[in-house]
DNA sequence: GATTTGAACGGAAACGTTTTCGTAAACCGT
DNA sequence: ACGGTTTACGAAAACGTTTCCGTTCAAATC
């Protein structure tokens, strides 16, 4: 009943416990017939080597901790179940933590994680105030930001370029035809909602595009948001001929307005959102979006970190990686009656 | 640089370290004005005490292992959640590990996961034949199932009363008019399915339908089954006006066969999920759906683990929850033409 | 054949806590 | 003032590993 420990193996191996630890080890220094020998007994008893004690000595938990604004979300879920696997497979668990988008659970987890001796965390900032709550703590551990771009701030992070995404929905849509381009933005005071919106205003420039952007004040959920945006926009004069959404979840809720509005899609309007959450490819949706590549992401992120794990000296490095664009039914183009 | 331990704390306020570790544990042996001092120290001197070396003394990690299918399942995303927040707050760190529906990765996970000295593992089995292959190494570790229907297994879990779910689904069809009543559901090989496949039956056989099934023989992703059981099943013959889905996803799959195939819900169609997924909510889907409360089931289960934690010796306990009903607009009144 | 070398293994320290036990001083009642 | 109880604290063991340092013994070297 009392777990099997080294010792126990020892003692019916006859050898002493050092043995038994270089046997399972991979150690040189040891024969090869005792190694066999002690490998088969420890199958026998069931011996499982006990991490904690392991990880004592190391000084290496060989967990990583990850500390997400909201796991239910579909993006951040796509992203946790990503990191998850390539971390296995790398030799790292995950202790995961949600934040709820609230920076002062974030910073009490974050020390949480720090007292429980994580060899390093991943962290999907709950707000752009994070950074700066975070500071003061995370100076001992290493640290990687994921999907939230830093800019030149003194981190690790990887971040899809949002500027170029947007940019690419602009550039589709003018290919298509459309000039009269809507951008549904929201504050959320995140930084890369203002590259999303930067994106968006260059593309527009520099196809002689006049950028017309509606901003949300409310902070609630994106899909409300969206959902309250498409309201105010399809009651009153409304002749564009194209949206461009600064997520899914936004674009989803202003479909929802503009059906009721009697709006059609991509009939009367074409949209386009950000993200490419795994719902958007569902039939009824079908939404054209711009991908974020989570899976690189995730593994970029985490060979990111073990890069700081072993080297905490080394500068510090950011990657950037490119968006796409999926095209599917939600757009048309805007010479064309019906597409298709 | 190096971490600062109970030891440096002890040396800088002149005291043994047995002191400080008294100080900070809330224990009574201990001068009021000398706790004061040292836990003031230790606020200066930043000290976080190491959980691995408590871990190792006493015999507890605090660590809940939690082992689901797929993280970025929406349904289990949401649980996953649920059950963070609810373990935190009871102490507890969670360690989670995806399974990917395969259960020799599932095994693995668990042995992994023992390993890492977690007090209990929370599982979302990925198929009904998880529990044969865990079973020899799940004796001496505190387990508890989640979402699964374990039936007599001697063995604590927790799921929603599926057979009460589809049963209040034909209930609520059967009182807007509904006779013909089809059922889609998926092999799975889950005894979940066939609770509520049986739920389906009984309840139609109470209410004097006929009940009318199809299968999925395929094991893809629910979306795609209820995709090919809509377009078979629109494609022949259809007399009914209504239609029950063992999951959302398998619904929202079948609404789209529907579509291509010039259905319109709830006009041409009732129809009804299960499971309550966030996105069913959602206008552009707003599907009328059998809830399972995913608060209560991780509130539950959480409490069953530590329950089982504390007394490893205790009959194994089940929690079947009540599921609900929650009507949006995918369902019509049959002998109303049109509904709202 | 004596010395060196190297392999194979044992002994013991170390990791940072908690907790038991011991002990000195302070306190109490009589 | 004295024995006894209580209070506050120190010393040290224990948790299960890994690893450093010795030690032994056989093989290799001269």
């Amino acid at each position: 009943m009392p777990n099997i420990t080294l010792k126990d193996v020892a003692k019916v191996a006859g050898v002493s416990y050092a043995t038994v630890s270089r046997a399972l080890s991979g150690s040189s220094e040891i024969g090869e017939d005792t190694r066999k020998r002690i490998q088969k007994i420890c199958e026998e008893m069931g011996y499982t080597p006990n991490s904690i004690a392991r990880s004592m000595v190391m000084k290496r938990t060989n967990i990583i901790g990850l500390i997400v604004a909201s796991i239910d979300n579909p993006f951040m879920s796509e992203l946790t179940t990503n990191i998850e696997i390539y971390a296995r497979q790398k030799g790292y668990n995950l202790m995961v933590c949600n934040s709820s988008y609230d920076t002062g659970l974030e910073k009490e987890v974050f020390s949480l994680l720090k007292g429980r001796q994580v060899d390093g965390i991943i962290i999907l900032p709950a707000s752009n105030e994070s950074y700066d709550m975070l500071k003061p703590i995370m100076s001992d551990i290493p640290t990687v930001f994921i999907s939230e771009n830093m800019q030149d701030l003194p981190e690790s992070y990887v971040a899809v370029d949002n500027r170029q995404g947007t940019g690419l929905a602009v550039e589709y849509l003018h290919s298509l035809g459309h000039s009269k381009i809507l951008y549904f933005g929201c504050r959320h005071g995140s930084i890369t909602h203002q590259l999303r919106l930067e994106g968006y205003q260059s593309a527009c420039m520099r196809l002689g595009i006049t950028p017309n952007v509606l901003y949300s004040p409310y902070q609630r959920s994106s899909l409300e948001v969206g959902y309250r945006l498409g309201k105010e926009y399809f009651s009153g004069q409304h002749e564009d001929t194209a949206l461009i959404c600064a997520s899914d979840t936004l674009a989803i809720g202003a479909v929802q307005a503009g059906y009721e509005a009697g709006i059609s899609f991509p009939e009367d309007l074409s949209i386009v959102g950000f993200d490419n959450i795994s719902f958007s490819s569902l039939p009824p949706i079908n939404l054209t979006t711009i991908d974020q590549p989570k899976q690189k992401m995730a593994e970029s992120a985490v060979n990111l970190l073990l890069s700081r794990i072993t080297d905490p000296e080394a500068s510090h490095s950011r990657e950037i990686l490119p968006a796409s664009l999926i095209v599917r039914g939600s757009c048309r183009p805007l010479s064309v009656q019906n597409p298709n």
